[in-house]
DNA sequence: TGTACATCAGTGAACGCGCGTTCACTGATGTAC
DNA sequence: TGTACATCAGTGAACGCGCGTTCACTGATGTAC
């Protein structure tokens, strides 16, 4: 690799590092052209070599975002035996309630309200965006094939029937079959984590709500009973 | 009432109107001391004699989301039958989704991520935030009273008793009294439809995710089995 | 291997913009006597 | 009821600030012959 292309990569790793930064310090409104220079130790014009406008800073930071929690997520549940259907479920859960931890900002800027303005380009954030949920669709296709169902009652699997239907098409892209009654307790197990992650992060509950460490279990035990009914033992 | 106490009654309406259309164009950045002033027709100075700063004007939207939503969740509650448990539960879960469709900038302002830089005075939204979790406190009370208690396992109970302590005491100040598994169950099945009603305004499930009006009838009975065990019938 | 030209990273100055906030002011409304 | 003074809503001009983006430029790296 030649000089240029070796520089090229150092500064664009760089500019990622520092808009992290800024992401961190400031959120999403802290992260500016001048100020991102300014970290850099550049002039403002000089970061149009590697983006044409502002929205491009934010876009790479929200691509990178959902990347990066999908690999957590993804690294936690391949710790899981592959066996052990409840474990992988709460591997997941809990991956996602940590990396909210350790990544404040970057979780607000992909599940926080959008920037005003800005829409990002599907084609650069769908994919990592769904990535956990792929994670968890095959998850559900194993707990069915062990013979696993939720048992929600017939009008949730009515529900389920009339509102999954767009799911059910993404996850057959991904070759998987699934009922739809499995899909939406799964997506609602998800739903009911990231609720409660989103409540922590953003204090949905004032100053006295839960202490989310113990009561996080609990959560994710009634996901769990969501996606597979009532433990056997 | 004088022509000045009455000029500043209209004014400050109109200020909290134009307040309200400004958010919905444009979001909390929308909301410009000189924007407003436009919308208002009047100079941005004159705007100080009605708040100090701009965050005042951020706080006042804010308390009246809030107010508004617990209003809307109290009116659709109220029109149930005492008695009908579960019918409660399903309106205030109804109630909190159509009116984040119906108010979706208002619900991102209290819902989203937190303004950068904006810290709330406790006093003007602590109480109006919590209105909604006290109403629901009130039917996990009277749940309890009749009989019906969540069912979700001895570990999610000991979940509950570590984790639900700050809930109980906030839970108590109100004048009710409820176990911890109760509590931590109406706060999951409150998290599950936030969780749900987040990720309906927010894309979180991308462009292929769920028709929302069935499958939160699914997700709202999920809740429902979360607080109420399953139906008996 | 050496030379001539092309590519590209970064500089430096400048642009126009909208923002929050201040200050001294005018004129109308309210209050005390 | 009339007058003198105080309060208050809103004006108009001005401040300093940080922002995104443009443009012509310099000097180093890469490429063709």
């Amino acid at each position: 690799m030649g000089k240029r292309a070796e520089h090229r990569e150092t500064t664009e790793r760089a500019i990622l590092d520092a808009s992290l930064r800024l992401l961190a310090e400031g959120g999403a409104t802290g992260l500016t052209v001048r100020g991102l220079a300014r970290e850099l130790g550049m002039v403002p014009s000089g970061l149009y070599r590697y983006a044409a406008h502002r929205d491009e800073l934010l876009t790479l930071l929200i691509a990178h975002a959902h990347g990066d929690l999908a690999d957590h997520v993804r690294a936690a549940h391949d710790r899981v035996d592959v066996g052990d259907l409840r474990g992988r479920w709460r591997a997941i859960a809990h991956a996602i309630r940590e990396w909210s931890l350790e990544h404040p900002q970057e979780f607000a800027l992909i599940f926080g309200t959008p920037v005003p303005g800005y829409h990002a380009p599907p084609e650069r954030t769908e994919e990592p965006g769904t990535r956990v949920l792929v994670l968890l669709a095959r998850l559900g296709s194993d707990a069915e094939a062990a013979g696993l169902r939720p048992v929600l009652g017939e009008r949730f699997d009515a529900a389920a029937g009339a509102g999954a239907a767009p799911a059910l098409a993404f996850i057959a892209q991904a070759g998987l079959v699934l009922t739809p009654t499995t899909a939406l307790a799964g997506i609602s197990a998800w739903q009911l984590v990231m609720g409660s992650v989103l409540s922590e992060q953003f204090g949905y509950l004032g100053h006295e709500g839960l202490d989310f460490d113990p009561a996080f279990d609990g959560v994710v035990l009634a996901g769990e009973q969501l996606i597979f009914g009532a433990q056997a033992s």
